[in-house]
RNA sequence: GUCCACGUAGCUCAGUAGGUAGAGCACAUCCUUGGUAAGGAUGAGGUCACCGGUUCAAUCCCGGUCGUGGGCUCCA
């Protein structure tokens, strides 16, 4: 019998019943190098060694796909507990998923692996492709596989398969029997270039109160060439980490005697946040924020009506004096209400905008603190809004757009949006009302409709208290951060009675929309430095010019130069040391700073500079006049 | 908080199979006044993270504490 398979929707052929779907895809002979990994038929994932029936669009994957390398990753881990437990029979299997860079398992083992072990794990698993074992997929009732397994004593398979209801799948590949949803590459020798990059502890599905496992990670590549190039990537990463490149542009510090997790920003890390701080008044000042300012500590019982005394309890640090109790403040939103509560408001003035570059502290746990991106005091770029049901729509497009305008401008081009909503099945487990909850997620959808971006719907991904976008940036490097988010706040309003009075004279209650742009400006900054590698572009730059005489002589006329650029704003400074040039150059270059401003004997005669921009080399003479306006403009941009 | 690894000069890192340490850069002084990425000489700098234990002797071995890194958990 033959059937109709429309492939990949560009074209359909009749084949016969049962061919698998390798052997669909391999007689098609198409000139695409791209060998099919895996493939889709009729929306769900199957191995290409699926005999197909019946008729249904097929769609093959390859390692360009996304799904396509999540299976490409995931074989890849299960050769690689092959490997483990030929070389470690006692060790038991636990979990073994693709991640977005690669794949881990982690293993139940009385003694932890070490880098040695590593690298005979490789070598196991060379064997093993090299053998090219085929994954067979084997469908078994659930008792079956708990007969299997309990034979193996892999007694969390058996927790696994305890959740699990009728079919499941096991996966084979010689000795190895993994239960495993699948699909699969066809066999072990379709992967070319691994490597196992670290080992870590984790917990059994990551309850700290269950068994310890040890976390192998790793990843795969067709060729030795694409994971060449990876790594080559990790190691890009490692210069950028804004830890080291901090360290050598001396922007801050972290010291014990302080408190871990707490931030010395040094005078040129102290500058540029200076520089993002002040860029950041002035914009929300333009679009309509007012900037408020809150105390760093508060009465206990603020964060009792709050409710965060009773739901945030282990992150606050609590300061006991005499007889009242107060707590820093770990979040800027409730003193924000208390300003907007001073008051009674009327709908006419409405929406309330008011913006702070809030200091919170929260008490993170130590293990989890990481340089700028994870402290225990940072300062948040807040902002709530308070409006009517009328204005939300308004409102969140031109938060949405004014959070755009702001993470472009500092060099994050490329933006992705996910919608986080409730998870539909238990709405009673989230505050605020129905109908609320529906107005929120259509006004945060029609802004992103509005402006033509494409977004991820995030069910049941979003917090308790209300619907929410959230905006991630993409590096130089095209790793992603977390940048904007804009939530709705179904619980504060509430808790404080927040209202606006009504043309009928009746208060109603007001939406609060929390927003931030940049997150917290430590983990900004943190971004920019590895965005730009601390190569900063000029309006950000600590240090934009650097003066540098040539003799002795000329230090007089340096000087002179160096003032007139003060006085025109522009971030200075002088290098009169007894030094050659030479040294003077290599220095700032590696200091990053983007003008050398060189002064000579004939500079001196003419009344010039002798500029070398970063990047640019030598530029000739320039006057001080045309060097002020070339820095004014380049900051006035703010692009570079 | 927790698992594993690590902690030597301001920085980057050697080293000691247990006998109290070394380089480069940075810093200071002197020589050199040199035109677009490292001129030379001399010198100063360390309770080898901290606290205990074993030992005739500990920076090294053992235990604990603190910190750092990669994870887990959490999250801005």
């Amino acid at each position: 019998m033959k059937i109709k398979i429309d492939l990949n929707g560009i074209k359909s052929i009749d084949i016969e019943n049962g061919t698998t779907a390798l052997d669909i895809l391999n007689s098609l002979n198409t000139q695409e190098n791209k060998r099919p990994l895996a493939a889709i038929f009729n929306d769900s994932l199957i191995d290409l060694s699926l005999p197909i029936e019946n008729g249904g669009v097929l769609h093959p994957l390859t390692f360009g796909d996304e799904e396509g390398r999540m299976v490409y990753w995931h074989s890849t881990s299960h050769i690689m507990a092959q490997a483990v437990q030929r070389l470690f029979p006692d060790v038991k299997l636990a979990i073994g998923p693709a991640i977005s860079d690669g794949f881990y398992y982690d293993f139940f083992s009385e003694k932890p692996f070490s880098l040695e072990d590593l690298k005979n794990i490789e070598k196991e698993m060379k064997r093993i492709i090299k053998d090219d074992q085929s994954f067979e997929r084997i469908d078994k009732t659930k008792e079956e596989a708990v007969a299997q397994f309990t034979e193996r004593n892999e007694k969390f398979k058996l927790e696994l398969l305890d959740e699990l209801e009728g079919k499941v799948s096991l996966y084979k590949s010689s000795e190895f029997i993994d239960l495993c949803r699948g699909p699969h590459v066809p066999s072990t020798g379709y992967i070319g270039a691994y490597k196992l990059l670290s080992v870590s502890g984790s917990y059994w599905r990551g309850d700290e109160k269950r068994e310890n496992l040890q976390r192998i990670y790793g990843v795969s590549f067709e060729t030795k060439e694409e994971l060449e190039s990876y790594l080559k990537k990790l190691e890009e990463a490692k210069e950028r980490d804004h830890r080291k490149i901090g360290k050598e542009l001396d922007l801050f510090s972290i010291n014990e005697n302080s408190g871990v997790g707490l931030i010395l920003w040094h005078p040129k890390g102290a500058t540029i946040r200076r520089i993002v701080e002040d860029f950041w008044k002035v914009e929300h000042l333009k679009h309509g924020y007012e900037l408020v300012i809150t105390p760093h500590i508060a009465k206990a019982g603020l964060w009792r009506t709050s409710g965060h005394y009773d739901y945030y309890l282990e992150n606050m640090y609590i300061i006991k004096k005499e007889n009242e109790e107060y707590v820093l403040k770990p979040m800027n939103c409730p003193g924000h209400i208390l300003i907007y509560k001073s008051k009674i408001h009327s709908y006419r003035d409405l929406p309330v905008r008011y913006a702070e570059l809030g200091t919170v502290v929260r008490d993170e746990l130590s293990g989890v603190l990481h340089g700028l991106l994870r402290t225990r005091e940072f300062t948040i770029d807040d902002a709530h809004i308070f409006c009517t049901e009328e204005q939300i729509d308004d409102e969140i497009l031109g938060v949405l757009k004014f959070a755009r305008k702001i993470t472009k401008i500092f060099g994050f081009h490329k933006l992705a949006y996910e919608l986080s909503v409730r998870e539909p099945e238990c709405k009673d487990k989230y505050a605020g009302c129905d109908e609320d909850w529906k107005k929120a997620e259509l006004s945060l959808i029609k802004a992103l409709e509005t402006e033509n971006l494409e977004y991820k719907r995030m069910e049941g991904e979003a917090v308790f208290y209300g619907p929410k976008i959230d905006i991630q940036m993409y590096d130089s490097l095209g790793r992603k951060w977390q940048g904007p988010t804009i939530q709705f706040d179904f619980n504060l309003p509430g808790r404080f009675g927040v209202t606006y009075v009504g043309k009928d004279g009746n208060p109603h209650n007001v939406f609060i929309v929390h927003r931030t742009v940049l997150g917290s400006i430590e983990r900004f900054i943190g971004s920019l430095i590895e965005h730009y590698k601390g190569d900063f572009p000029v309006w950000l730059a600590p240090v934009q010019v650097r003066i540098m005489t040539i003799t002795d002589k000329l230090i007089d006329y340096a000087e002179h130069i160096n003032e007139t650029l003060k006085s025109h704003n522009i971030r200075t400074e002088i290098d009169k040391r007894n030094e050659k040039i030479n040294l003077k150059i290599r220095e700032a270059e590696k200091e990053k700073i983007p003008y050398m401003g060189i002064i000579g004997e004939r500079e001196e005669r003419e009344n010039t500079i002798s500029l070398r921009e970063r990047h640019r080399k030598d530029r000739g003479s320039i006057t001080t006049a045309d060097l002020v306006t070339e820095i004014q403009e380049k900051s006035n941009i703010k692009i570079q």
